[in-house]
DNA sequence: TCATAACCGTACCATAGAGTACGCTTTTTA
DNA sequence: TAAAAAGCGTACTCTATGGTACGGTTATGA
């Protein structure tokens, strides 16, 4: 009786599937809230349990060990992650520049906030006993940034606006020199957020050198 | 009788304190490999102990609990991991070009060490329990790096040969450059080590971008 | 030679935390 | 309305590990 058929997916999702699903949900995000403000070792099943007010069993009963709940944090908190990047690519204007330092600083305003920095933390700890964590975390998250910004370099390479030389190098290298400097201070805990005028003036830095770097050779103005 | 007066120094060196720092030295080494290899959980003060040979009371003589040895080892093995950088900064030659990538290609060498690999990784997983530990790395490692290299470019912009603008902001973005793209694989786990014609492409890049961005306005080849 | 500091081995304590067992209650389904 | 699935609470097991205690031994220094 309470059994929908969902004609979209074609599969049944009774409300006891619904109830369930929302259940996993809400042990994910607790757990997750945990991992990246405890870390691993310092965070622990009965804990989880406790905050989520039910009892261990029903904790087991969804993830059968901690490794296996960790993995799965890990899994929907880098989706979510990258969930919020496809909105950063500004709509392009006409001036390069300032479309290339959107787009930065949008990169830059994820990167820095406290869940990200406790994410990356927390990927790098364990990469050593978790391999396919970095990879997971890698692909989804670095990765999809450079591609988002390559395409974009490609479509202005082609127009001969900027030297045309391996586009996605050319993202990385940008991304790279936009994000490493505060990065590298927050994750060894130099400093505790980067500020908008931080931010600011690290993104002019960075794309002031990049844009020197790939003018064209010809005296033309970008 | 066996007290000799250290005349250098003034201070007295018996026999034993002698001994006592050969036993420190060795309780740092076999706990600097423990914590490299193993993490700061994975690493015990009984497993220590054990490789020691010794007894665990010995131990805790020397160093009165967990977080003070692994202090201890960090300020050790940073202080070790620095003394290699000097070496680096290889004799500048006639080739700018050419210097700055020996330069970088030294420090690539360095930093992709397994060792540095894992003391980087160890360095930002605690860093959130212990920020002295991000401040001390920093303070040794990148950080020197950056300087070293200001220094030498602080000259070549005086020279004119280079487009003459914050040396140190320069340094550390050419370094971070160099370093980025393969550290952040390794750090994740994604690749295990870095081949030497793998470096030399990347610094090849590094190196190029960098003179690009800082040729001289005026049409002069650097 | 004698006092002492360091050291060894071993046994021990206390705590924490992953994972299990079980009996009772609630929700869902048919 | 009855069977079944999920959940609850509580108590429990088992192991790992940081840290301590202690009695006997060796090296060191005066």
């Amino acid at each position: 009786m309470n059994m929908e058929r969902n004609p979209a997916s074609g599969c049944v999702t009774s409300r006891r599937e619904i109830r369930r699903q929302d259940r996993r949900d809400a042990i994910l995000t607790v757990a997750a809230r945990s991992f990246l403000e405890q870390g691993y070792a310092g965070t622990t099943m009965s804990g989880i349990a406790a905050t989520l007010g039910g009892s261990k069993g029903t904790l087991w009963n969804y993830f059968g060990s901690k490794e296996e709940l960790f993995a799965a944090v890990i899994d929907h908190v880098t989706i979510e992650y990258r969930a919020g990047l496809s909105e950063i690519l500004a709509e392009p204007c006409d001036d390069l520049r300032l479309t290339l330092k959107r787009f930065c600083t949008g990169i830059m305003d994820k990167v820095t906030t406290p869940d990200a920095i406790s994410l990356h933390r927390l990927v790098v700890a364990e990469a050593g006993r978790f391999p396919e964590m970095g990879r997971i975390f890698y692909d989804r998250a670095p990765l999809q940034t450079y591609v988002l910004l390559a395409e974009f370099l490609e479509g202005v390479m082609a127009r001969g606006l900027i030297r045309a030389e391996e586009p996605m190098q050319a993202a990385r290298l940008l991304v790279t020199l936009c994000v490493s400097g505060y990065q590298q201070k927050m994750l060894m805990g130099l400093i505790e957020t980067a500020t908008t005028p931080m931010i600011a003036a690290e993104v002019e830095r960075a794309t002031d050198l990049f844009m020197r770097a790939y003018a064209l050779e010809d005296g033309t103005p970008s």
